[in-house]
Order: C-alpha cells, then structure tokens, then sequence
DNA sequence: ACGCTTCTTCGATGTTTGTCGAACATCGAA
DNA sequence: TTCGATGTTCGACAAACATCGAAGAAGCGT
C-alpha cells in the first residue's frame, strides 16, 4: 500500500491575500451555514470542524470549509487528527478594510435575540 | 374588458427596511453583473434600466434587477416606458450602518485599474 | 392606428450549489 | 494492530441560478 505519508497534509491551498476576491468572499457569507462558522470564528481564536453549532452532516460541513477557506476567509492547520480553524481576520481587514467588522455587525444587529449566540451571551435590549 | 390600467404598475413589491436580510444583501452582491449595476448606481441618483454597462441580454438583466430589488438593495420607479432604478443607500445604512460603503470601497480596492468605471473615469494611478 | 422603444414574463438550458450517505485516510489510544 | 474519533473525497440528486430567445405589455411619437 503506497504510502503516501499524509494526504491530508497537503498544503492546503488558501489564496495570498492579494488573491482574495470580494465577490468570492460576499458569496461565502451569503450562506445561512457559513455564517454561522464566521461568526462563531469571531469569537475564537481557533475551533475544530466537528465542534460548530451547525446542523448538516459532516460531508457537507467539510463542503463548507472548503467555500470559506478557498474565498480567503477562513484558515485551517492541521493539528493531530483535527483540522483547526481560523477566521482570517486580519488579512481581511488588510485586503478589505472593515468589511468583516461591518458584516458581522450587521448581522447581530439583526439576528438580537432568540438566537443561541456562539460567543458572548448577554440578553441585549432592542 | 378589465381595464387594469396598467399592469407594470403594480407596486413592485419593494421590502421594508426591517425586512432586508443580510444574507440576501450578500448574495445579491457577489454576483458581477449586479455588482456592477450597483457600482453604477452609486454614482448617479437614479438611472433607466437599459443604460447601464452590462453585457446581457435584456432578459437576465430584468432578472438582476428583480433580484436587486427584491433583496433590497434597489428600488424601481415607474417613469413612463422606463423603468428607473436607484439604489437604497439611505435605507442599507439604516438596517446596516456602513455595510454598502464598505463593500464599495472594497471593490474600487480591488478593481483599480483597467476597469471601466461607470461614475467617474479620472486616469487614477495607484 | 401603427410602429418603436423599454422592459417583463415565460419556457428552456446548462451550471453551480447545498445536501446527504458511503467509503476512505489519518492520528491517538487501548 | 485494532478501534474510535475526525474529517475528507466521491458520487448522487434536487433546488437554485445565470443565461438566452421569443413573445407580450405599456407608453410615446408620428
């Protein structure tokens, strides 16, 4: 059996940052799902794969990672067994300068309450 | 024979401004064509439906433009024959503040030059 | 009344997308 | 080495999407 020593450990392709496209990335956030990633990474430094309050299937889980991270927005290592990601923050603000920042804003200020906040919690008042 | 007086004059169902979801907002602006729509837009107040620098057929640009306005993003207005479309800047930055200012400048960021600008073409050099 | 301009609606078409289950790969632990 | 936990890749599939051409509707001009 070939073997290849890792498969997994390929480079994993994210694109420089003068290489991320703001359609591409307006299109990764379009997503009910992605977002939910974004902004739970917004809160965190670092999260692994499996531990994001989405409902879908592994598989398709993974079909997202790959949207937000080949868009710029998310980076990923590799880290044992797990696969740890990591919002882009910085990079993004450096290509689009404040546009996470406002994006995510944009969407708390409409998604206030009843909604399990992946971060911080505090019953805010409209 | 029912007299409608007009059929295109139906309201042309717009939604409040509470009514904009980001999510749909995002989507319809990572799409090229309708970035460019709305690029145009944010240079001059108001323009008819035709005249703007896209190239597709006039079918798929009535679907851009439903897709616009039905995520809020423009707003039509009868005008006789045309049909004259603006963009709701004032109503984006109520529901979220800075949001279309923010994907605008990163845009013209990143489509510096070579790029026909619809509003103002001053040879700018980066 | 007739035609011309503007724009929409209606299929049709081919592509992309979100979703899943099944199978596979990698790593750590027993 | 065998297991279990983590994730990915591979079809498959239905829904959504961007696109077009043809046909239709409204209004302006002649």
């Amino acid at each position: 059996m070939p073997r290849s020593t890792s498969r997994r450990r390929l480079p994993l392709a994210h694109p420089a940052i003068e290489e991320i496209d703001l359609l591409d990335v307006l299109h990764a956030l379009s997503d009910p799902t992605r977002m939910t990633i974004v902004r739970t990474l917004a809160a965190e430094p670092e999260r692994a794969c499996g531990t994001f309050p989405v409902d879908v299937a592994p598989s398709t889980l993974s079909h997202h990672f790959k949207v937000l991270r080949e868009s710029g927005v998310v980076q990923q290592r590799e880290e044992a067994n797990r696969r740890l990601t990591a919002l882009r923050a910085a990079d993004l603000d450096e290509r689009f300068p404040g546009l996470l920042g406002t994006v995510l804003a944009a969407y708390e200020r409409t998604e206030e309450p009843e909604d399990e906040e992946p971060g911080s919690e505090e019953p805010e008042n409209e």
